[in-house]
DNA sequence: TTTTTTATAGAAAACAATTATCGAGTAGTT
DNA sequence: AACTACTCGATAATTGTTTTCTATAAAAAA
């Protein structure tokens, strides 16, 4: 894994450096699909000098090399995957986490769009909203 | 329309004011998916001392009473829809333009995934991201 | 219609997410 | 070890959105 991560960044003019490892190590070993300040706080305990902005530096650059996919799930900020298969997902409206849909094939789907619109289509985004099953849990209580 | 619009809001306890007025009409008399400062800057001409507040403010309560949908096409901005049903957007990367996808029928698409997942799903949003065909012929040249 | 009540418009300030700036420091190269 | 260029992180700036406050306009009451 790092292997991979050091040589793309390096391949690209990029340094390698501890910041942006953690980085992209907290982010491929979490489904939570943080936002820049989840990370941030996150790994404010081991790196008590990292900044947010080295958080959004990295996130860029890691998006550019095509390791980190932007979600945009209807909040006021950005999350952020290190899952780069191009998945739906799921937000709970009373909690607020984001969860991954797996199991579904979208090629048809998307197959069926792309040739029903004149757009060159590049890629897409589906999101979807409701209760998780523990919000759903409680609410029955 | 108008009488629609009017008791809806009056029945919420909501007045009836121009400016609610000529903000819906301006929504729902367009295809371009404005956000909240393409809708201020439009309405500025008819209405000099419009402020972006009441843009903000007026979303908020269509939003509330089921006359208008909120769009989140992945850029830093919300755009605004007063057509109601759901339906695909894609958006050109390179002019950003928004449009609606048509002719899709989403509802099985829809059924696979709730029935995948333990969520109870609420609703969804589908973005696409591409080239629209004016950029296209642009590029070609 | 006039009066009274209550919500609203709009200016300005507050806020929150993100981006830009810049000097000190560090990674990678020689 | 020394050099060079990139990066970090504090701070300021920007941008989209929300809140606050008060004169005013809309709805209700008289």
């Amino acid at each position: 894994m790092e292997v991979c991560i050091t040589s793309l960044l390096r391949d690209r003019g990029f340094k390698v450096t501890p910041q942006r490892l953690a980085i992209y190590n907290m982010l491929s070993s979490t489904k939570s699909h943080p936002n820049a300040e989840m990370i941030f706080n996150e790994l404010q305990a081991m790196y008590p000098t990292m900044s947010l902005a080295t958080v959004y530096k990295t996130m860029e650059i890691l998006k550019e090399i095509g390791l980190v996919q932007v979600l945009n799930a209807g909040e006021d900020s950005f999350r952020y995957d290190a899952v780069m298969t191009n998945h739906p997902h799921v937000r709970c409206t009373e909690c607020g986490q984001v969860e991954d849909v797996y199991d579904i094939n979208i090629d048809a789907f998307v197959n069926e769009v792309s040739q029903g619109t004149k757009y060159q289509i590049m890629g897409q985004q589906f999101y979807f909203h409701g209760i998780c099953p523990t919000c759903q849990r409680k609410n029955s209580n």
